[in-house]
DNA sequence: AACTCCTATGCAACCGATTGCATGTCAAGC
DNA sequence: GCTTGACATGCAATCGGTTGCATAGGAGTT
C-alpha cells in the first residue's frame, strides 16, 4: 500500500497537532469536545486543520469509540418488490439521523444470511433483519452482539416489527362478502413464511365467524407465473372471488383470467395483498395494504432508538393494514342461464 | 462505553488466539495468508473461529491496511423497478469479491448526492453512481479521491458503463413501421437524464431515416401517473402508437387508453423501455430490455478491477439492448368511417 | 504567602487488526 | 557434528483516532 499510485495524501491528527503545536489529544477534542478547550486553541486548530485539509478519519474513530455511524438492512431480495419501499423507509430515516445504510441480500438462504451478519457485524452499530430466515438460537446470537431489530420475523425478545395483515385481509373479506362472494379462495404463499401463516389463520377463522367457505389454492413460491399456474384450479373451485398471499401473485391470476376472457371485476373479484405495485396496473388492483415504508422506518428509528438508550426492551410494534379498494373487486355475478 | 448493558461480547482476535494457543498473528495470518502457516495451523484456528463465531473486524483491519472492503452504490430512487436488478447485480459481483456495500438514496437531488458520498467517502474504497445528478466537476473532484465508475452518465475519463437503448428503440421503432405505423409519439423523460437524451435522438435520428414522424409529448416526473396523465395529449397528436420513457409511463398511458375504452393493440399500440415490469400486468408490455441487471455486475466488476490495478483507464463500457415483443403491439387499425 | 479550586492541556493506554523482522526447530548437506 | 536454509510462528510497532487520569498554571481566599 505504499507504493507511489496509492499514497494519497491524507492529512492525520498528528501533522494538525504538530502543526498548532498542540498534542493530539488537543486537536482530537477541539472537534468532539471543544467546550473543553480554550476558544482560542480550538479557533488555532480548527483553522490549521482546515487549511492542511484535515478531516477526522471515520475508520479510525471506530475503531476506538465502536460508534461507525453505520447500520446495516439485510432482506431476502431486493428485486422483490415488498422490499424496495421498506429499504427506502429505513435508509430515509437512517439519514435523517446520520447515518449509513448497509445493505445485504440474502437470496433467502440462511447461509448467506449469516454470512452477511458476520460481515457487517464489525462495521455497524445494529441491524434490521427482514423476513430472516436464520433459527432463533442464531438470532438471538447476533442479538448479544448488536442490536437488532426483525422485521416480520416474531421472535420474543428480540425488539420486532410485524406487519399485520390481518386486520386487512378480514377488512377484504367483508368487503367481498358484501359483494354477495360466499366462496372464495385463498391463493396461498409459501408455508414456512411468518406472513402466509398469519394471513391463513386469520382468514379462515374470519370466514368460520361469518359462514363463508374458504378455498386454499397454492402458488408457490409466490410469483406471477405462480399466480398464472393456479387459475385453472381456482377457477375449478366455483369461487367467486380470490384473495392472493400477495400482489405479484394476483397479477398472475389476473392475466390467466384475461386470457380466458373472464371479466375482472364482473364476473371474478381478485383481492392482492402488500399493495406494492400500487397503481401500476389496469385495472387498478384492489389490495391489503402492507405499509411496508412506515415498517422500514419503523426498524430503523426503533433501531437508532435502542442504540441511545442502550437498554433492549421487548418490543413489538404491529402496523395493522387496512384494505384498498380499486378496481379488481365487484358485486358476485348473475348465475348463467345457459 | 463500558457499562453493563453495552458490554456486546463480539470475539476478538485475542480471544481465539488464546483459544488456539498461539499468538494474534498467527491467527490474523490463518486468515489472510494461510500458505505462511501450516495446514494443521490454519484448520485448528479457523475451526476454533467458527465455533466462537469469530470473524475479522473489518474496521480495525481498514485502519491498518487501507482496505475496507466496501465499496458504496448510490441511486437515484431505490423504489423505483429500474433500480433493484441493479442493485442486485452489483451486490451479487461485491458478495464474491468479498466486498460490502452502502446504499444510498439520492432522491434524484445534486445535493443529496453530494452529502451522501461526502459520507461514504472516508469508508469505502470505491463508489458507484447511477445516473448521477453532480456536476462533471464534482464528479471529477470525487474520481481524484476514490475511485468511481458511472453508470448511465457519460463523463470522459471516468469509468462508466452505459446501457445503450438506442438499439432496442431503433428495434422497436421498425417494430411499430413494420405494422404500418407511420405517426408515433415520444413519452419523454427528466430532460436531464442521459438515457433521455439518448432514447430521444436517436429515436428522432432513426425517424428521419425513415421517413416517420415522431411527436414528442412529455411525462415529468416518469412516473405512472405522468404517463396516465399525458393521455390526452398523445391521443390529440393522432399518432396510433406510442413510445414511453420508460415501464412506468408505459402503464400510466396503458391504464389511461383502458379507460377511454381504447383497445390496446387494437387501436393503439405501447412500447415500454427498461422491462422491469416484466410480465407482471396484462396484456403484457412490449418494451425495451435494459438489461440492469448485467449493467450492476459490470459497474462492481469495473470497480474492484480498477481497485486491484490502481491505474485508472478510461473505460466506456457500452451495453446493448434489444426488443422485447409481448402484447402492447400490433398492426395500426383501419381508419375509422363513422 | 500558603492553600484551594478550576481550567486547559498533555500523557499514555486502548480499540483490533496487519506485517516486517526476529527466532526457534528440524532436516539436509558437507 | 556443525552449518545452512526453509519453514512455522511469535514479537512488537503501527494504523489514527479517543479518553481516563494526571498535572501545570492562574485566580481567588484567607
Amino acid at each position: 500500500m505504499d507504493d507511489e499510485t496509492s499514497r494519497r495524501r491524507v492529512p492525520t491528527i498528528d501533522q494538525v497537532a504538530a502543526l498548532a503545536g498542540v498534542s493530539r489529544a488537543t486537536v482530537s477534542r477541539a472537534f468532539t469536545r471543544p467546550e473543553m478547550l480554550s476558544e482560542a486553541t480550538v479557533q488555532r486548530v480548527k483553522a490549521i486543520a482546515r487549511d492542511v485539509g484535515y478531516v477526522p478519519n471515520q475508520v479510525a474513530r471506530a475503531l476506538s469509540t465502536g460508534r461507525h455511524g453505520n447500520l446495516a438492512l439485510i432482506v431476502p431480495d431486493v428485486a422483490n418488490p415488498f422490499f424496495p419501499p421498506l429499504i427506502r423507509g429505513a435508509q430515509l430515516r437512517a439519514d435523517e439521523a446520520g447515518f449509513c445504510v448497509f445493505l445485504g441480500n440474502s437470496d433467502e438462504q440462511a447461509g448467506r444470511e449469516d454470512m452477511l451478519v458476520g460481515r457487517f457485524t464489525s462495521q455497524v452499530e445494529g441491524m434490521i433483519l427482514v423476513s430472516s430466515r436464520l433459527d432463533e438460537e442464531r438470532i438471538r446470537l447476533y442479538a448479544e452482539r448488536r442490536p437488532i431489530v426483525l422485521v416480520n420475523r416474531d421472535v420474543a425478545g428480540i425488539p420486532r416489527v410485524l406487519i399485520d395483515s390481518a386486520t386487512g385481509i378480514i377488512a377484504a373479506l367483508a368487503h367481498l362478502i358484501d359483494h354477495g362472494h360466499r366462496r372464495i379462495v385463498y391463493v396461498s404463499g409459501p408455508s414456512a413464511s411468518w406472513s402466509n401463516q398469519q394471513r391463513r389463520l386469520a382468514l379462515r377463522r374470519e370466514a368460520a365467524k361469518r359462514g363463508v367457505e374458504i378455498v386454499a389454492v397454492p402458488a408457490r413460491p409466490p410469483t406471477y407465473e405462480a399466480g398464472y399456474a393456479a387459475t385453472a384450479q381456482i377457477l375449478a373451485s366455483k369461487a367467486t372471488a380470490a384473495l392472493a398471499f400477495d400482489d405479484l401473485v394476483a397479477q398472475g391470476l389476473l392475466a390467466g383470467l384475461a386470457e380466458r376472457g373472464i371479466d375482472v371485476p364482473g364476473r371474478f373479484s381478485v383481492v392482492g395483498c402488500d399493495d406494492v405495485l400500487g397503481t401500476t396496473t389496469y385495472p387498478p388492483l384492489t389490495t391489503v395494504s402492507a405499509r411496508c415504508k412506515e415498517a422500514g422506518q419503523v426498524a430503523a428509528d426503533l433501531l437508532m432508538d435502542l442504540l441511545k438508550v442502550k437498554a433492549m426492551r421487548d418490543v413489538r410494534y404491529v402496523l395493522e393494514s387496512h384494505l384498498v379498494v380499486r378496481g379488481t373487486t365487484g358485486p358476485v355475478a348473475p348465475p348463467d342461464r345457459p
